[in-house]
RNA sequence: GGGGGUGUAGCUCAAUUGGUUAGAGCGCUGGCCUGUCACGCCAGAGGUCGCGGGUUCGAGUCCCGUCACUCCCGCCA
């Protein structure tokens, strides 16, 4: 009683054989005598037919409910010519039912398994996540991501990589994420962390001499979720010795050509283009720009340095910047959108939005009186306004600036998108390298530097004599690679000097002595025994195939996420654990005072 | 921690200014139908309007609170 075939095998040139097939049923045509059944696996469908003159068959019609699981066998006919459903790559032939077998009947399902199901409210979705899965897309989503992360296993392997696993219990490093805790019973008041990424063990790889090291690492952060970050996560994590920058560009890009040739069948253009991330603030206000669209962001603090509005030239005085861009084409944007773009500025720390609009060869904006005949010059001249077109402004320190004006630039392509005049198409492929980012930034907060990526990332060569003076000027030999505006993955050359990396903690992030020493003493340690230069990079498997897919949210590439609450709502995690198991463990719960 | 959106039948949605018995399509149940392929036709069942409170002669609709899902800010070395 095996299966012969599957449903998306037989064609008609197996017309005339026997056939055992098995399947969940898709949906049941009764005409009252005869009764079709399309018989659905994850391969496809195949066209049953129950003849009445079986009258074994006619009494088990009643029962035949769609997504029960069932088996037939019989002979596989040809269609006659009329009949033949060419929308089905099986439609040519049938199978003339002779015994069928009901495995499991189905209840009727919640919502409805077609594509209608993409409107299905997703918490329904969720809590029957495996009937979500079962529809034809979804599976196909799930074999997508199979081939991505085959086709990267491959090229890895072919590289002369080597796959390690390691550990996910890891011990707990405070800084960055924030981490899940796993108790210890041998070890009372004492946790484990999953590990956020298995950054230091890969390091500690090369150490050990393994040159070439990727996994497919599962990776855990205990922070809100969003559409694109879930608590745990995929990263196609890398690391290598006795490389440079250079080297990591040309592995990923032949990386991603393979992916995506694999998976889509699409030749992508390599070398990926590369751009400073000062410029990709100063253009695109963003370190992860879409390139599929421009709006580009100019800088005007020159013109408005001795403005006669205030707001502008006090910014300017204060250090800030005045930057614009030039939204073309959506002077005609309602109130409504108009005031949620000035929401969304607001909401990064803008006082307000201001902006010029183009309309009917007059210019139209509340600062129009403050701006001299010169500044107006300029800017038509350096934005090349024409009737039609809206500028947006944002005036502050030069990092919010950049990214108010970034967001706006955004929720503008959004809007221009809706009228037709601009297009982000989901398979115009608009890769880049952002590279340069200053090792550290200040955190206003804490009142110390932080690293801008983590604290292993070495900088630059030339800067390293900025690192006393001037740390916040060091660029890090940091890079993220960019698609479309979704950061799928970062990385860097790593420090493998001991003194460099003591100083590094010690000196610039102003880690107490002790701390490092608890924290990262092992690590420095091995840096003494003959450490290879290397560094590595991790991409985001999830991301990477939400986009190869189209998708929004990585939650539709992920065979079981949670939801935003970190719940999965199928099998109700998380939940409450028993007194015996956290008495074994040594901890107690302590809830929130509800009042 | 904060801001926005959504919540009405199993599913997707509608319901005028607060006003009679809350509707439609799909699905489901029953009946008819021997070439359909999202089969068709006929009939029927199905509602805690997320939950709690308030205003009102009267609340799906207005107000307050709350829960869930979702988008975003913070956060994500």
């Amino acid at each position: 009683m095996k299966r012969t075939h599957h449903c998306n095998e037989l064609r008609k040139a197996d017309a005339g054989s026997p056939a055992n097939i098995v399947g969940w049923i898709d949906s049941v045509r009764d005409h009252g005598g005869i009764l079709f059944i399309d018989l659905r696996d994850r391969e496809g469908k195949t066209q049953l037919v129950l003849d009445p003159e079986n009258s074994e068959l006619t009494k088990i019609f009643g029962e035949l409910k769609p997504e029960s699981v069932i088996q037939a066998s019989g002979e596989v006919h040809e269609r006659d010519g009329d009949t033949v459903n060419v929308n089905l790559p099986t439609g040519e032939v049938e199978i003339h039912v002779v015994d069928l077998l009901i495995h499991n009947q189905s209840k009727t399902p919640p919502f409805p398994m077609d594509d209608e199901a993409d409107r299905v409210g997703e918490e329904l979705r969720l809590a029957y996540r495996y009937l979500d899965l079962r529809r034809p897309k979804n599976l196909e989503t799930l074999k997508l991501r199979h081939k991505a992360s085959k086709a990267i296993r491959d090229y890895f392997d072919a590289n002369g990589f080597l796959d390690v696993e390691t550990p996910m219990l890891f011990k707990s490093t405070p800084e960055g994420a924030r981490e899940f805790l796993a108790p210890s019973r041998l070890n009372p008041g004492k946790f484990y962390a999953l590990p956020q990424s298995p950054q230091q063990y890969k390091q500690m790889l090369m150490v050990a001499g393994v040159e070439r090291y990727y996994q497919m690492a599962r990776c855990f952060r205990d922070e809100d979720l969003r559409a694109d970050r879930q608590p745990e996560f995929t990263q196609v994590d890398v690391e290598m010795s006795f490389i440079d920058r250079e080297d990591m560009y040309g592995l990923i890009e032949g990386l991603l050509k393979k992916v995506w040739q694999e998976t889509l069948g699409t030749e992508i253009e390599t070398p990926f283009l590369r751009m400073p991330f000062e410029d990709a603030m100063n253009r695109f206000g963003s370190d992860k720009p879409d390139l599929r669209f421009g709006l580009e962001i100019k800088d005007f603090s020159d013109t408005f340095r001795e403005s006669d509005f205030k707001v502008f030239s006090g910014t300017i005085a204060s250090g800030g910047s005045v930057k614009a861009f030039n939204a073309k084409g959506l002077a005609d944007l309602t109130q409504g959108e108009l005031k949620h773009l000035e929401e969304t500025a607001k909401s990064l720390g803008a006082k307000g939005l201001a902006f010029i609009k183009s309309e009917n060869g007059e210019w139209k904006s509340p600062i129009l009186k403050f701006l001299s005949q010169s500044e107006q010059n300029k800017l038509r001249e350096d934005l090349s306004v024409e009737d039609g077109d809206i500028i947006f402004f944002a005036a502050g320190d030069w990092e919010s600036s950049c990214n108010i004006l970034g967001r706006v630039r955004l929720e503008s392509a959004t809007l221009l998108e809706k009228r037709g005049k601009i297009e982000r198409s989901p398979t115009d492929w608009k890769f880049l390298w952002v590279i340069e980012f200053p090792l550290m930034s200040h955190d206003e907060e804490q009142g110390r530097y932080v690293a801008t990526h983590h604290p292993f990332t070495s900088p630059v060569p030339e800067d390293i004599e900025l690192l006393d003076s001037e740390p916040k000027k060091v660029r890090g030999q940091h890079y993220d690679i960019v698609l479309n505006g979704v950061e799928l993955g970062g990385g860097s050359i790593r420090i493998h000097q001991p003194d460099l990396q003591k100083k590094v903690f010690e000196e610039i992030l102003a880690i107490p002595a002790d701390v490092v020493k608890s924290r990262f003493g092992y690590m420095l340690e091995a840096f003494t025994f003959g450490a290879p230069p290397h560094g590595g990079i991790a991409l985001g498997l999830d991301r990477l195939v939400a986009i190869l897919v189209g998708r929004d949210s990585i939650r539709d590439v992920i065979a079981f996420p949670k939801t935003q609450k970190g719940q999965d709502l199928m099998t109700d995690s998380p939940s409450v654990a028993t007194d015996k198991q956290l008495r074994d463990l040594h901890i107690r719960s302590v809830l929130p005072e509800s009042d």
